[in-house]
DNA sequence: GTCTATACAATGATAGAC
DNA sequence: GTCTATCATTGTATAGAC
């Protein structure tokens, strides 16, 4: 019964947060964005630091030095603010992906396999180590937030950054010279081992981390490629 | 209708309990073990259900028809619980992993990456399908559980369970002829690719599903083995 | 040893005054 | 928009019955 209520409070504040990405709406006062951008980078911080269960409103308003009620004032509740955290990193994290794969585009089309990979991979992996406030891996919070909210959080995400998925579906189609349709599963392991791979990369081993990521998926999806399509990828290969 | 079911469930785990616990430690009667399995397995149903933070203790203790202080008593708390829930899975996943393992490499030594990865890969997609109740789906588990309780509980379960890894590089490398020293990353990105799959693959799925991984997996570590060691690797790619 | 009833502090959420 | 006061519910601890 409670249940249901937070599950509808929840789909309405992520229904009503999509306002905030469109600069039109965004009449509100100063103080106001302040107040909910202090509590977004505490929350976002405590979050990485004690996990999501751990954290209480309590101590994430006390530290962003604002009224216990104004996180449910501004988010709805603390589910809403979980995802809002998310929302606000992933959104740079796609954009940065999509402009550098822009910028393979246009160098050449058909693009390389690698580039497009690194056009996917590199700012993912920055973004675990750069963001989450004081050194904090952010992408401890993507699997975390996984977990605890599976079904909800990660269809919300799916649905909401498809588009990003099908462009690099083309991309990477196109650089095999084969049609994207049996790609996705493929795609999918590569975010699984990035996902996976963002939960433990040090700033340090980026480059390293990268570039072997980069390599295993290029030749995992040519191999697959290559069994789709046998004889057109075949000469392609030996040459 | 609902004290038969109570009552099929009590001589199932009674039957079930024998086998589970230690013999050195199974000095407990067998009421006793009934409650403690009859909360591992309501707990993993509620879990897969509902998400570790939505289940409540007291909906275990309800449907478990079991006292609220029970699941205190026998598992000591309740993140302690949601770790045994996974170690139960878990053990019967690694044992099926190595008796697979074993069997392969009995046949032929060194042996071929593809039976290899399939010993790892295969037990896991089944098991995603299999357990967690009523077509529940295990996997969503693990990465719930991931999120919530990230440090504690992927730490404890990766010490666990880090001489299944390190049998499984040892393989790995020997169906490769390379040394198995830099090969962990790249079982990592298969692990994430498998884990992040395993979430989402349907019954009907497996085949089809395990087949691919295991060709993309294939393909990855091949060409980072000939990356690290190119020409050893090189004329055994050619032949 | 196992189980039960009960109590407790802390949490997320809410209502209403300002 | 913000705050204070308050609510029901949560995980956990304990005392005592079988």
């Amino acid at each position: 019964m409670l249940r249901f209520k937070r599950l509808f409070e929840t789909i309405v504040s992520i229904l009503l947060s999509q306002r905030d990405l469109n600069p039109r709406v965004c009449n509100r006062s100063r103080m106001t964005d302040s107040t909910r951008q202090r509590i977004l980078d505490t929350a976002e911080q405590l979050f990485a630091d004690q996990g999501f269960h751990a954290t209480t409103l309590r101590q994430i308003t006390r530290q962003a030095a604002v009224n216990l009620a104004a996180v449910n004032y501004h988010h709805g509740s603390k589910d809403a603010l979980i995802l809002a955290v998310f929302q606000r990193r992933l959104d740079e994290l796609n954009s940065d992906r999509l402009a550098r794969l822009e910028a393979v585009l246009n160098a050449s089309d058909p693009p390389e396999l690698e580039d497009v990979l690194e056009a996917f991979i590199y700012p993912a992996l920055l973004l675990s180590t750069q963001s989450a406030g004081d050194g904090g891996r952010f992408m401890r919070l993507l699997m975390r937030a996984w977990a605890e909210n599976a079904t909800q959080l990660h269809g919300t995400i799916a649905r909401q950054y498809s588009h990003v998925m099908r462009t690099f579906a083309d991309a990477v189609s196109r650089a095999l010279g084969t049609s994207p349709d049996n790609l996705r599963q493929q795609l999918d392991f590569l975010i699984g081992a990035l996902t996976y791979t963002m939960a433990e990369t040090r700033d340090d081993q980026v480059e390293h981390t990268a570039r072997a990521l980069i390599r295993f998926g290029c030749a995992g999806l040519r191999d697959s490629a290559l069994a789709a399509n046998p004889q057109t990828s075949l000469k392609e290969n030996i040459a």
